[in-house]
DNA sequence: CAGAGAGTGTTATGTTATAACACAAGTGTA
DNA sequence: TACACTTGTGTTATAACATAACACTCTCTG
């Protein structure tokens, strides 16, 4: 279902884009914040926060939960990662959108994860909200199933 | 921006629909998995786990966490009602579609929650998930901002 | 240098959810 | 009737997910 994306070199790009965007914010992207998001990138699913926790610890020093917690929360305001919220995993932000919006399809079998960008879907969720006098900050599909390689 | 559809006679009604449609299945609901649905339609707003077990307790009998998510999981599974994954909560299913999706409007001020049908939705939702030859299992759309109400 | 703000370390705890096993009641069948 | 079988519930314990609160350090700036 994921196209060979998280070959070192794409993860590298990644890094330095995810810099780029935290210097054009005045954020910081601390040494913390960015081995997260090139843990987060390095997995070809969406990863839970203890698993990432588990992957920040060695034999010599275990990370605690504030930790990693605080790295995603920043990671997730500036949009450089998405949480899916139907399984509490973290997956990295596939396009460069800037946007407060996600929409995966998320294959129930493999458990990878296909980010969408579906202009027709957004101008369907943005009429559904204004339909209904909403404004929308933000907005959050997953639609769950069987991707076209777990079908075959 | 809810209508006033939960006062008694509307939840008495959802229940006979309840049992009416739990009837048509085969599966039983039980008194638990009345009583839960019941508190869940009672509550104006989505409900969290936790306080369930709380009203459903009182100073002499403590019900334990498995109680109530046994009988979420059965209600989920009827399509009874909907877990709201960006919150961790429950909501009665408003409409008798039987379906598997879900599509809300969240008030992240008021928190309260309104279900859409909306078939242009639904449309934008299939088209994206076969245009990657992806089948389609459960659909859950949460969109959260500002509702009506709260704007004024 | 003093004070403010941001980031991190640490302890403890809060919140959400499930595993596993015991038991009871109903159902179908020999 | 006796039996296995299934379903639902009770109970204990624990797993999994997440945050509060406070201390400390560093950097920036007046």
């Amino acid at each position: 279902m994921r196209q060979n994306h998280q070959h070192n070199q794409c993860i590298k790009t990644a890094l330095d884009r995810a810099k780029h965007t935290c210097d054009e914010s005045g954020v910081k992207l601390t040494p913390i914040r960015r081995k997260v998001l090139e843990l987060i990138l390095q997995s070809h699913k969406p990863i839970k926060a203890y698993d990432l926790l588990a992957q920040l610890s060695d034999s010599d020093h275990m990370e605690k939960p504030p930790t990693v917690y605080r790295a995603l929360d920043f990671l997730l305001d500036n949009h450089l990662i998405h949480k899916i919220e139907s399984s509490n995993s973290y997956i990295g932000c596939e396009f460069e959108h800037h946007q407060l919006d996600s929409k995966f399809l998320v294959c129930d079998k493999c458990h990878e994860v296909k980010e969408l960008l579906e202009p027709k879907l957004n101008k369907a969720l943005q009429e559904a909200g204004s339909k209904e006098g909403f404004t929308i900050r933000q907005t959050n599909v997953e639609i769950h199933g069987i991707c076209a390689e777990c079908k075959n």
